[in-house]
RNA sequence: UACCCCGUGGUGUAAUCGGUAGCACAGCAGUUUUUGGUACUGUUGGUUCCUGGUUCGAGUCCAGGCGGGGUAACCA
């Protein structure tokens, strides 16, 4: 059983960098920062890098910031701010200081008028596609702007006349003057400025220029004091720009850090794709409970702490690799064991009649624990009466030996209640049981017998007079493919799984009726369950499997087949 | 085929100054059990990609292979 306040690994390759930069004095205080864009919701990707950032920042005594990488104004809305700012504090965590490389943009601008009086950045009119051209490939070596050796005058006049606003889109870019012979093409005179008209949602129509990424990104973190900037693999071969603009401007540099990002099988984390599946319907939306956004995640009913207990699992590494589902799923279990509390419902009904019971109106009010693992969650009262629900899959007309729960002559004691035994059963023309007849034994109330005999098999019920049916929605992986991310293009449409949702309803006891948003339950036998906060209404809850209990049981069957 | 990164059981990740492979999940077997859940116990899996070299000793260092990933947006 895992601990969500387990100390992280003691050391990794991050950590001892951090770690050894503390020994040498090289920083009195770590400062890290989470950069989303805020062009897209948070996904479980996300979710280990949060995790990573805020953790060391807490383990090394040092601050965490949340910076919105708001520098293109084509793709970003401050609807996605507000919910990147949600899906933290959800997880958990809190920021030391909420920026946005948005408010930078005036020093930024300083900067850039810095290296190009420098002789280190000109102005470009060639356009996009000439400036792609001109860089060449992988193998063979750029050629260089015709506009590449502008006097320095020139290219300040010019640079100024696009900020206010002379030049139209495209017709101009500010380049960084490096060499367009570099085997890395970032350092191919990356563009850092281009001219885009567009309305910012925060410095609304103040600029119309606006920095890319490397020219951006590395001068906030310098202008926060960010001492160990954490990314994902992807950016290695953008370290050496980000050390060339923090070299040449002579401004606090950070060292930036690449890890792996993080894969779970059967999800998808590429912004793009999530984004089509819910263009085009194949999800209800970027908080669709399959999703594997934070919010999806949240509405499956994943508590926050098993998720970053599983971000804390995996651990850090610069292979990309892919991690079980059944890791995540364990941590949930985990969670979800210690903490929800513990109530029974039938999903799939079939009638169990007490032949022996007294009268048609007799009800016996039966005490439940709440939580076995938690005495402390207390007792509730369940009614029992002469006509149940009990799941289907519990009865066998012809059972093998290994099957412990019902079947003709068999005894099982129905949880928390009676031992009953079956005496016969009805089926339909088709051979569909439809009712299963049974005696109980009014000595055995509690579930267990005076007389010391022991039952081999425990099932839940739902008495029908007072049961509620309610809404439950059972899920699986959205894709039929553990590896969705694998198929090239749109293949990864063709993957999806036909029924990863299926509604139900379940047959509950009556105090699932009165469950709220928010709640997390374990139906017996059954598994985890999450009443979701926006579908639920008053007296009407809306249940989500989050996970299924672990199933020796199918496996013994699966094995007998 | 240019450059960069990486290569430990099924999956993921550990192993101080080089000392002889650990942990979690999954799997298997069993004990306990008023959830075939939980808990607990035991256990199967690795010639640490390969080949050489240095060394008393290498997953750890060196060389050469092989394999995997990444990179050519006026996106981040």
């Amino acid at each position: 059983m895992s601990d969500p306040n387990t100390p992280p690994p003691a050391s990794d390759f991050i950590r001892d960098r951090v770690r050894a930069d503390l020994d040498s004095g090289k920083v009195q205080q770590v400062v890290t920062r989470f950069p989303p864009e805020p062009n897209g919701y948070l996904h479980i990707g996300h979710a280990k890098a949060i995790t990573l950032v805020f953790s060391i920042a807490k383990e090394f005594g040092g601050r965490c910031n949340l910076r919105m990488d708001d520098t293109n104004p084509e793709k970003e809305a401050q609807e996605y701010v507000d919910a990147i700012q949600d899906d933290v504090r959800w997880l958990g965590f809190e920021w030391d200081g909420l920026y946005y490389a948005s408010d930078y943009f005036p020093q930024l601008f300083a900067w850039a008028e810095q290296l190009i009086e420098n002789g280190l950045a000109y102005v470009d009119d060639q356009t996009a596609e000439q400036i792609a051209d001109s860089r060449g490939t992988v193998r063979a070596p750029g050629k260089d702007s015709p506009f590449r050796d502008r006097p320095v005058a020139e290219n300040l006049d010019l640079f100024r006349r696009m900020k206010s606003g002379e030049f139209p889109d495209g017709s101009k870019v500010l380049r960084a003057r490096i060499d367009m012979a570099h085997p890395n093409l970032n350092l191919r005179d990356p563009v850092m400025y281009r001219v885009r008209k567009l309305h910012h949602q925060r410095t609304g129509d103040e600029w119309c220029i606006y920095p890319m990424y490397d020219w951006a990104h590395g001068q906030s973190d310098s202008i926060e004091g960010i001492t160990h900037s954490l990314c994902t693999l992807e950016f290695e071969h953008h370290r050496p720009l980000y050390d060339w603009f923090c070299e040449k401007l002579g401004i606090w540099h950070p060292q930036q850090i690449e890890f792996a990002r993080l894969n779970v099988e059967y999800m998808l984390t590429s912004k793009r794709k999530l984004l089509r599946l819910v263009e085009e319907q194949h999800v209800d939306g970027w908080d669709d409970p399959r999703m594997p956004t934070i919010r999806g995640l949240r509405r499956l009913g994943v508590p926050p702490e098993a998720l970053v207990a599983f971000c804390r699992h995996v651990g850090i590494a610069k292979v990309n690799g892919t991690h079980e589902l059944a890791l995540l799923e364990h941590f949930v279990r985990d969670w979800l064991n210690q903490h929800a509390e513990r109530r029974m419902a039938v999903l799939d009904p079939v009638e169990l009649v007490i032949e022996n019971w007294p009268s048609p109106e007799h009800v016996e009010w039966l005490e439940a624990g709440n939580n076995p693992e938690d005495p402390a969650a207390g007792t509730r009262q369940v009614p029992f009466s002469g006509k149940l629900w009990i799941e289907r899959e519990d009865f066998m007309a012809d059972p093998p030996k290994k099957f412990f729960r019902l079947g003709p002559g068999r005894e099982v004691r129905l949880r928390f209640g009676f031992f009953v035994t079956c005496t016969g059963f009805d089926q339909d023309d088709a051979g569909n049981v439809t009712c299963i007849r049974c005696t109980y034994d009014p000595e055995t109330k509690g579930g267990n017998a005076p007389d010391g005999r022991k039952v081999k098999g425990t099932i839940h019920w739902v008495s029908q007079a007072h049961a509620v049916a309610v809404e439950a929605r059972l899920f699986e992986p959205l894709f039929r493919e553990p590896d969705p991310a694998s198929a090239d293009g749109d293949a990864f449409v063709a993957m999806l799984r036909p029924d990863s949702r299926r509604g139900v309803t379940a047959h509950c006891e009556p105090s699932l009726g009165e469950a709220t948003g928010g709640q997390r339950f374990q139906f017996e036998r059954v598994g985890y369950f999450y009443c979701d906060a926006k579908d639920s209404k008053p007296g009407a809850p809306v249940f989500h499997r989050t996970v299924g209990l672990k199933d020796s049981w199918k496996k013994v069957q699966a094995k007998g087949d």
